[in-house]
DNA sequence: CCCACTTATGCTCCTTTTGAGCATTATTAA
DNA sequence: TTAATAATGCTCAAAAGGAGCATAAGTGGG
């Protein structure tokens, strides 16, 4: 039994996007903002709110579980600590003692909008060869060039987005990606600035949930002010992603799905045509349960 | 601050499939197989595990981790209780003090593969709709009709199969499917046999997320014998999802998946033209870590 | 006012994926 | 031999997805 005692501690990613830069709050420690688990709270999720409406002055939107860790050789200390990580999207707004820090500072590898990072390979490739050169034995080698080949590809045209939770680990893993502070300043040979304790891995995550999600809920809308071009919305969504979606295609995918509606009013002042503002149509929560399913179905 | 204790408890929602019968493990008491979270161990996850080749003995194959339970109304006794709920998938063995118990027989409206559940007629829809007539004002009914409309659409084309826990949510909430229990009898107005605790939301977080994530993971095949037929498998994948299937696209999906390889072996002795016995093709992990993007990528 | 540039928006074409169902084949059971 | 039961092959049409051309409507600078 637990002779040792347990603490558990909420951990939240708290998301906003501004312009093209989806950011993270996070403390002047580079840890992410976290609290105790109060057992006053009806829910965690609810204890989660209370705290982050008291703590950073930002009313969570959307809020999510991410995954509980408590792996021993991650947390630091002598107490266990079983960590709550959960996800949340907030409109952006300015903060007074914590930092918003864009994403992509902490995982540049994962930023394709621009092509393909030169980080890759500059220092990843090599380091995950190394990595692999030195697998004890052959068995453990094919398993380490399997996981390199499906978490960064060869044609990169295979690239999924989603894999950014198993990136870091490989990363990880092999050593590229450690999170040894160097007196309070990123280390990582290059590979982004590292976060206290395990917190990059739990922003990891979020991100992969966040990019698996944004395909079949309409999340980003939390991201959104309550009108917005077409553009901001692809450019908030091409953020997430990481990657440059078809223009075109965008926006047939999105006014297909009535996601959204026209609101009537124009951008103006903006160089080139003015574009049409919408918003967010709520509606479909009530019309579209159904989204996507994969399986044959018949009758 | 924490001062009431905190016990951290894993529960583990383990999964077989019999013939055409998904089913979990459960105790006597109607309760999932659960146990303290012992600090000794490396990760949750490996506790889990050790402690499930200990006390069942099945030795897990495919573990997920689910969700974090903490809610203060929904746990007993004086203690508050968080639970880390996790799905494993197993090759249905036979057990020894635990039950194999149909799942259905806990969600019988879940199952939709003979056509739509009477019990939603007789006695889902008239209870929800008084619950939704008893709403306290217009906006609360308003919502619970839309959560209803969602969840047992008019339609039942539109039925979700993956909504398996907001339907048992509403049911909850609209009291009809509380868990009190009538000397160890279940109760809940005929709505499926209850289970202890709160263990019949963990199954039904469980549920959800397996049909969802056999949409896009091969992850049915840790259900399966090495070698099975294709209507072995989807007799298996119509008994997760609850759901009948087209015969012949599903065999299309499978194979124009590389998901299977043939055995060189068939069927013998049943009813009907011999099939061929196929094998999972663990190479696909190797090969497509792209599973399906619905982003309208450019470039 | 005209021109270069920029972003918005409409549409077409072609390829893939899905949905539905017909037809044929190979066994067992009567 | 016939009926019943499954397996398997194939076709056809509809829907979804990928790429790109063409046009519209602004801004800014001569």
């Amino acid at each position: 039994m637990a002779g040792q005692a347990i603490k558990i501690e909420l951990n939240a990613v708290i998301v906003a996007v501004a312009g093209s830069d989806p950011q993270i709050l996070i403390d002047p420690s580079l840890a992410l903002p976290s609290g105790p688990f109060e057992t006053g709270h009806r829910t965690l999720e609810q204890g989660l709110r209370n705290w982050a409406k008291s703590k950073s002055d930002q009313p969570l939107g959307y809020v999510e579980q991410l995954y509980t860790f408590a792996d021993r050789d991650r947390t630091t200390g002598s107490q266990r600590v079983v960590s709550i990580g959960y996800l949340a999207l907030v409109r952006a707004t300015p903060t007074t003692e914590m930092i918003w820090s864009p994403w992509y500072r902490h995982f540049p590898w994962e930023d394709h909008r621009k092509g393909v990072p030169p980080v890759i390979a500059k220092t990843i490739m090599p380091g995950l060869n190394a990595w692999k050169a030195a697998a004890p034995d052959a068995a453990a080698k094919r398993d380490r060039a399997q996981r390199i080949t499906v978490a960064f590809p060869k044609d990169m045209r295979h690239w999924n987005e989603e894999l950014v939770l198993q990136r870091y680990e490989l990363l990880w893993e092999a050593g590229l990606a450690d999170e040894t502070m160097k007196g309070g300043k990123a280390k990582s040979a290059g590979l982004g600035v590292a976060m206290a304790h395990d917190h990059r891995r739990i922003v990891a995550t979020a991100m992969a949930r966040l990019r698996a999600k944004i395909k079949y809920r309409p999340v980003v809308f939390e991201l959104m002010p309550d009108a917005f071009t077409l553009l901001q919305l692809q450019t908030t969504v091409e953020a997430l992603a990481g990657l440059r979606l078809h223009k075109q295609n965008f926006r047939r995918l999105i006014e297909g799905q009535g996601l959204v509606e026209e609101t009537g009013a124009m951008t103006t002042g903006a160089a080139g045509r003015p574009a049409q503002l919408f918003a967010f149509r709520r509606e479909v929560f009530a019309e579209r349960a159904a989204i996507g399913t994969k399986l044959p179905r018949s009758s």
